[in-house]
DNA sequence: CTTGCCCATGACATCGATGTGAGCGTTTAG
DNA sequence: CTAAACGCTCACATCGATGTCATGGGCAAG
């Protein structure tokens, strides 16, 4: 498939897509005149990456653990490892400092409704 | 307090004292010379907007939850709770992504191990 | 062949919180 | 009084993913 379907089946631009594999996300292979052609595989890897960038992931990071593109050598695995261990503590911290503020939120909420019902009661 | 005790007991930069400031998040009486001041009450609500920012939300919306300047209305409590309701629902949603995000990490975490224990077999 | 739609590249714009620096007043310690 | 440290405002820069526009080529149906 071209781009277009490709952007059509995951919802990622086309702007997007070519993006990605100036960033070294994304591989594709190239007809004869150009037009980057794609096939079922690149729809689970954009997924992927619209999975981790919607987790406030960099590109560069995505670059440097999917190995997506390359065969993967032990070297890369290896470093691809270190970069998935920093990034999921990073997660898990994000997932902590919204969770602390859902929390502060609940409690702003909780204290909005009173003044409301107080205001109600004194009407 | 002046703006760079402040400063220093929460962390965020003059600068970024400043911009609450402009942005209506934070309020602060001014010297006779025009030196902002603050009070100990300053430093809890720095500490909520960090909470707030570090989460993802605008100041915008910051803004138009907290109360934090003026007197409340019943109004502005509508407004503020309708806000704080939208707010939450998009704190739960990207939780739930990073969440997401976490997994599939730990899903490659796992895919690469199992590449290394091979490699580490074969050689 | 031509019209219409898709694609390619490259350049510039955007948003929001923050950094940075200039130029100038204020406060405080010596 | 003076110098250092602090504060004020204004303006411009930054980062990263994406939008958008310009210019030009590719391909299929009439």
């Amino acid at each position: 498939m071209r781009i277009g379907e490709l952007s059509a089946r995951t919802g990622a631009s086309r702007r997007s897509l070519r993006y990605y594999e100036q960033q070294g996300l994304l591989v594709s292979t190239r007809s004869p005149s150009g037009q980057r052609c794609y096939n079922d595989d690149h729809v689970q890897r954009v997924a992927l990456i619209q999975t981790f960038l919607a987790a406030g992931m960099s590109t560069m990071s995505i670059a440097q653990m999917v190995p997506c593109m390359a065969e993967p050598t032990t070297a890369k695995a290896l470093h691809a490892l270190a970069v998935m261990n920093h990034e999921r503590a990073r997660l898990t911290s994000t997932i902590d400092s919204l969770t602390a503020a859902r929390e502060a939120l609940d409690h702003l909420i909780e204290v909005n409704r009173s003044f409301l019902a107080n205001a109600a009661d004194a009407a």
